[in-house]
DNA sequence: GCCTCCAAAGACAGCGCTATCCTAGACAGC
DNA sequence: GCTGTCTAGGATAGCGCTGTCTTTGGAGGC
């Protein structure tokens, strides 16, 4: 007696104790698979049994079980979303739009964190693939080779974000990085600017190309000074651009604009100035990068150029349920474009 | 012919087409029972045959399924952690350190974000649950009645981060919230301030909380004035800091401290005080909480109690696994401290 | 040499669903 | 009335693992 652990039978028991869909078939009368079928909005159910199903399901707190779905379907009702940073506000938002388009379609959102590292990413897709999800969002076009191979084996939908490359074949939106850094450059010349820093931190690659497009701007106008370009693997903060401006005025002080490639860095320039006595515009104009929601309060306002990142969430969520129905997306390329947010630091 | 999905026997299959548990096992030349068991570094099998079985594994690239894996054993390699914001970085900085602990183990860490909202964690837990995961992370004690009976009903091991309340019988890790509102007024009445005010966002129960506690000893101290408590449901952001900041000193031009419920506004608060200015700590002090990565480098510096959310992270992910390996902590409630950092703006 | 005992490995069944095939009945057309 | 076609619902058989029980074989005691 004592080993029982059911009642009745003397055998153990593996079953949870939560509602199954055979009980909320009794409930109903109805076979499970028809319960299963009107659970799941397949139409070929009645729709009074339909409605004595949900009346059921309900009755009894029945959710289904994602574990046994996913292995009698061979796919979970998941989507995994890799992101380099949760510490950049930017991925935040563009989580959040993701979630808002996918939870009210009863997907379930994995989001993983590379850390802006190509090993760690290639680690995610691989775990992340066997769960078997509906599909996937992943953040720029930087991976590792196998990495790319397990992407394009598994068969799972995918879409890029963030940045864009018509030349890939790869489902993609977001706006042109280059132009990004372009646009500042060409801004910053047209304020008077000839002596000017781009300043990034990370090392990523979008990082990367927006420094390229600014460098190339300034490499034409016969401005290029390779001197003037800060890069640091380091993490984008405040502090950092704190340190990184004191640094730059200290050991160049006949520059006149920085380009920093996010906000935060620019935001701690401007509180590094301020202590420091340097006035924004006057003396050097400071641009930052995304525009987070506390550069418009900055001192001086910062300039910057702001990034679609929720509307890059939202588009590429749609793009992807597209590719997950089966169907193409009307553009395989979706850019969104940037705005360049004029205030009073350039 | 045509309607065949494979190729032999004219019977469509149902396989992922991924490796499994048997074709490791075969290739290792045991029974699949062992591959699994060796895999799982479960002690009965012999060195000889879990190396032989690691091998076949690693060659066929095999990673377990892990909806079969929870379906079998009614619970999956994961936990749920659920936290009421990713703005606040804050909370970002809790989620990394829990993944921290977790991932190492091959526990994969769910993220909901309830928004503040009751019923959104109410649904959120309720989804989780049917993911059979090994344990909880919850943010506070605040929560609906059925999402407190769901809990309890499912029987998964559930730690509550942020808050402790030696009374509840829970198993908490955090500090005392009200001790901190109350460490707060303390500083600013040492200071020599009299007309103290509390601003609040969001109106999370933590954030009432620490009112609370400032309330107290003002109170006691015969200084409070209620028409100086400003609380808001809005998102706290700079932004948000430097309208609130310039009503108050517009309405109460007498005010000579406050205490904000986050950083974020009290940096709000600093931008806009200098935008008016408002000297700081001159004429007022600013006494912000949490302690975010930027406050250190605001002009002035902000004072701030700096919570240790790094370690509440890995502190309550360490309980929860003692729990779920059926250990019993050493500590019920476990309270981290806070630390009040002095800079330039009290 | 025989028996007991134990550890290591395997057989078996089933977790809770859904894909797939099948059946029964309704209906139209001849 | 008979056949053919269609549709709603059900029966069946797994999905890929692991819990549980059983078997095997060898060590050790008498």
């Amino acid at each position: 007696m004592p080993q029982m652990s059911t009642a009745k039978t003397g055998k153990s028991t593996r079953t949870t104790g939560r509602p199954t869909l055979n009980e909320v078939a009794r409930q109903a009368g109805v076979s499970p698979i028809t319960a299963s079928r009107a659970l799941r909005g397949i139409p070929t159910v009645a729709e009074d049994l339909v409605q004595k199903v949900r009346e059921a399901a309900s009755k009894l707190g029945y959710v289904a079980n994602p574990a046994a779905r996913a292995l009698a379907s061979s796919h979970s009702q998941t989507i995994a979303v890799i992101v380099p940073s949760l510490t950049n506000q930017l991925f935040v938002e563009t989580l959040e739009a993701i979630h808002g388009v996918m939870r009210p379609r009863g997907l379930e959102v994995l989001i993983g964190n590379s850390h802006y590292s190509r090993d760690e990413e290639e680690d995610l897709i691989r775990n992340y693939l066997a769960y078997q999800p509906r599909g996937m969002l992943l953040t720029g076009f930087e991976r590792t080779e196998s990495a790319r191979r397990l992407l394009d084996s598994s068969g799972i939908p995918c879409v890029y974000m963030m940045d864009i490359d018509p030349g890939a074949g790869l489902h993609c939106v977001g706006f042109s990085q280059i132009q990004a850094g372009t646009c500042a450059a060409e801004h910053l010349i047209a304020r008077g600017r000839r002596r000017l820093a781009f300043v990034g931190a990370q090392l990523d690659q979008r990082t990367l190309l927006r420094g390229e497009g600014f460098r190339r701007v300034l490499q034409r106008a016969g401005l290029y000074d390779p001197t003037l370009e800060v890069l640091t693997p380091r993490q984008s903060t405040v502090g950092l651009g704190c340190e990184l401006f004191a640094r730059l005025v200290a050991e160049h002080p006949d520059l006149d604009g920085i380009f920093f490639g996010n906000d935060d860095l620019a935001q701690g320039a401007l509180l590094e100035a301020m202590r420091l006595g340097i006035r924004i515009p006057e003396r050097m104009s400071v641009l930052g990068f995304n525009d987070l929601q506390a550069s418009a309060f900055s001192v001086p306002r910062l300039s910057s150029i702001r990034t679609p990142r929720e509307a890059i969430g939202r588009r590429s969520a749609e793009m992807l349920l597209t590719l997950m129905a089966g169907q193409t997306p009307a553009e395989q390329v979706h850019d969104l474009g940037f705005e360049l947010m004029l205030r009073e630091s350039t």
